[in-house]
RNA sequence: GGCCCCGUAGCUCAACUGGAUAGAGCACCCGCCUUCUAAGCGGGAUGUUGCGUGUUCGAGUCACGCCGGGGUCACCA
């Protein structure tokens, strides 16, 4: 149980006590409560708010409940001293000896350290990157490719069960294109000379592809009508883009459990199912289509079809499942596929582009619906990321495919630093991402900032044993009030954890991490200045044992940050 | 026009789902290298959190209304 969870309890136990008194009415809320450091390390080590959020439904005043709990929580070994601050705030401050035990918990729990079972096992189902099947990953998809990753790991970390799932939208008009441009170069491949009308996709990426069937087919159908090869290129392409799809992912480290085809879903007759379980609920009815807001298109006409009542939980119109030609809208069939998500999960995230929002309400209308408000359900927008190199912008033109791809980028910065870098932002903020950077050396530059504090721990690894000092024990009461600062910063590791995942936020870890190779780099400087503030202390093994213990332990946190946002720890500079 | 996101120091951004005196980096000024990596550290200055009303012990955070920037609007995906 982490410092935190272990004080939430305390907490409790004495709140349940002054129930059991009679000084607190009992089943007050509690979920205001909290127990965190605060914001000012002046006012102690720890705070709660318990006496101002439970003083007004006890019908009592916040200072006079805070001295019942003041003394309640005096009493515990670990606290040195509580004291009531400000409207009713209640500051702790520990003992320097619970202190040293959490950076001993540190190094008992290891690469455990900041796992908790928070999640109880609820499977989350993270649906992410489901970029469409039509070309290679391009930077436009790393964001949320990056961010949803995170996000899965860390609710992992907490206790969730989580799958990863791609959503293949290999159903829509885009793969009969895909399909079209496949010929093409089918063709090509056959010796046509050819020429990549506009509309068809013109990237160098289906040459292969049209060699693989032109090898495999020969020129069966390279005069042939389009109904005879048509789903047959179909299914070959975007088998073909689904492998490149996932050797891109797989550059960035990124594994999916489950990849979901909306053709095998329609296949299956799942929007048909959801059509009539909606419709038994009368949440489906047959309708005619609001006129689209503001210009009107000039080909626009009323027409009557199938629509969901999504304005019954919240959206501002009711939307079509069904286009008039009777095939299923995207809207249709994504409905039907998060239904069929929440048969295997009991909470639902999609991470987005931001481009997107405008069908959010809808497709929170639809879950709501079809789990009758049960799952939770979080849709994750991401912002645009805008590429830039010293400062200008990257020019792109996905019409003549000269864009840039994930695969050209990881190869150029490397796989640790565009992770870490898509995460140095909350996801609902536009951002930069500069070549230039993300790879310069400096303390403006997270990255490298978080990376070379954890050099310089395996560097005192290295120096130690070079030194050839005979190292004892430990003795964690020579840490002195910096040292223990350090360790009160690391101990915050997994409540941020918690937070981060319970707002599925992973943007928190790498802030957390900056903070804290900040505070460890200002602890080795202290060196600078005082030779007998070093770590590696040849004339004194006793304290080199014990700073380097710390030394180590935060070296951990680092790590176990880091593998959270899937990016390797360096061990030394370049 | 409707909806969604954003608006915090000169710039780039945080602020742990409502907590105490809103914090970092950059840029600017002043210090620290016979050094465990100075690729770093310490110190100094910086605010009407776009504006207003409300909710309450308490608001950058929640609600409503404006202002400004971006995105989006379909039987597309």
């Amino acid at each position: 149980m982490s410092l935190y969870a272990r004080f939430t309890a305390h907490l409790n136990a004495v709140l349940d006590r002054l129930e059991a008194d009679g000084a607190l009415p009992a089943g007050l809320p509690r979920k205001a409560v909290t127990v965190e450091p605060p914001r000012d390390p002046a006012h102690g080590d720890l705070s709660t708010n318990a006496a101002m959020v439970l003083a007004k439904p006890a019908g009592t005043n916040p200072r006079a409940l805070a001295d019942r709990i003041v003394a309640g929580l005096q009493a515990l070994d670990e606290v040195a001293s509580a004291a009531i601050a400000g409207p009713g705030f209640i500051n702790l401050t520990l003992t320097d000896a619970t202190w040293r035990a959490e950076l001993a918990a540190i190094h008992a729990d290891a690469d455990d350290y900041g796992r908790s079972d928070l999640g109880q096992g609820v499977t989350v189902n993270v649906e992410y990157v489901s970029a469409n099947p039509t070309g290679p990953m391009h930077m436009g998809h790393c964001r949320g490719a990056v961010v949803g990753d995170a996000l899965a790991t860390l609710l992992e970390y907490v206790g969730h069960k989580v799958i990863r799932e791609y959503y293949i939208n290999d159903a829509g008009g885009q793969v009969d294109v895909l399909a079209r441009s496949a010929h093409l170069r089918y063709r090509e491949a056959l010796g046509e000379a050819i020429a990549i009308p506009e509309g068809l996709y013109p990237g160098d990426y289906l040459v292969p592809v049209g060699q693989a069937l032109a090898a495999e087919h020969g020129d069966r159908y390279a005069s042939a009508p389009e109904s005879d090869w048509l789903v047959l290129f179909r299914t070959s392409a975007v088998a073909a883009m689904m492998d490149m799809i996932r050797a891109d992912l797989a550059l960035l480290g990124i594994v999916h459990d489950v990849f979901s085809s909306e053709a095998e879903l329609q296949a299956a007759g799942k929007p048909e199912a959801a059509e009539a379980w909606l419709r038994a609920r009368d949440l489906i009815y047959d309708g005619v289509l609001e006129a689209p807001k503001g210009e009107l298109p000039d080909d626009w006409e009323p027409v009557e079809l199938p629509l969901f009542r999504s304005t019954k939980f919240g959206d501002d119109q009711d939307r079509p499942i069904r286009k008039s030609n009777g095939s299923w809208t995207y809207f249709g069939a994504d409905m039907a596929y998060h239904f069929q998500k929440a048969q295997s999960a009991d909470q639902l995230i999609d991470i987005w582009g931001a481009d997107h929002a405008g069908t959010v309400k809808r497709i929170q209308a639809a879950v709501a619906a079809l789990t009758e408000g049960k799952a939770r359900f979080d849709v994750k927008l991401i912002q645009m990321v805008r590429l830039l190199r010293d400062g200008e912008p990257v020019k792109m033109s996905k019409r003549a495919g000269n864009f840039v791809t994930l695969a050209d980028v990881v190869h150029e910065v490397g796989k640790d630093v565009v992770r870490f870098t898509m995460l140095t932002r909350k996801a609902d903020a536009q951002m930069d991402f500069d070549f230039a950077k993300v790879v310069e050396a400096s303390k403006d530059n997270p990255v490298f900032y978080v990376q070379y504090a954890h050099a310089r721990i395996s560097s005192l690894e290295r120096r130690a044993q070079e030194a050839g000092i005979a190292l004892p024990a430990p003795d964690l009461s020579r840490l002195g009030t910096h040292e223990l600062t350090l360790v009160k910063l690391a101990a915050q590791f997994p409540r941020i954890v918690e937070s981060a995942a319970m707002a599925r936020e992973p943007h928190r870890i790498a802030f957390y991490l900056n903070d804290l190779a900040s505070a460890f780099h200002s602890w080795w400087n202290m060196g600078n200045d005082d030779p007998n503030a070093r770590v590696i202390l040849a004339d004194d093994p006793g304290l080199t044992a014990t700073r380097l213990f710390l030394s180590r332990g935060i070296g951990q946190i680092i790590r176990n940050g880091l593998a959270l946002m899937g990016v390797a720890a360096l061990t030394q500079m370049q």
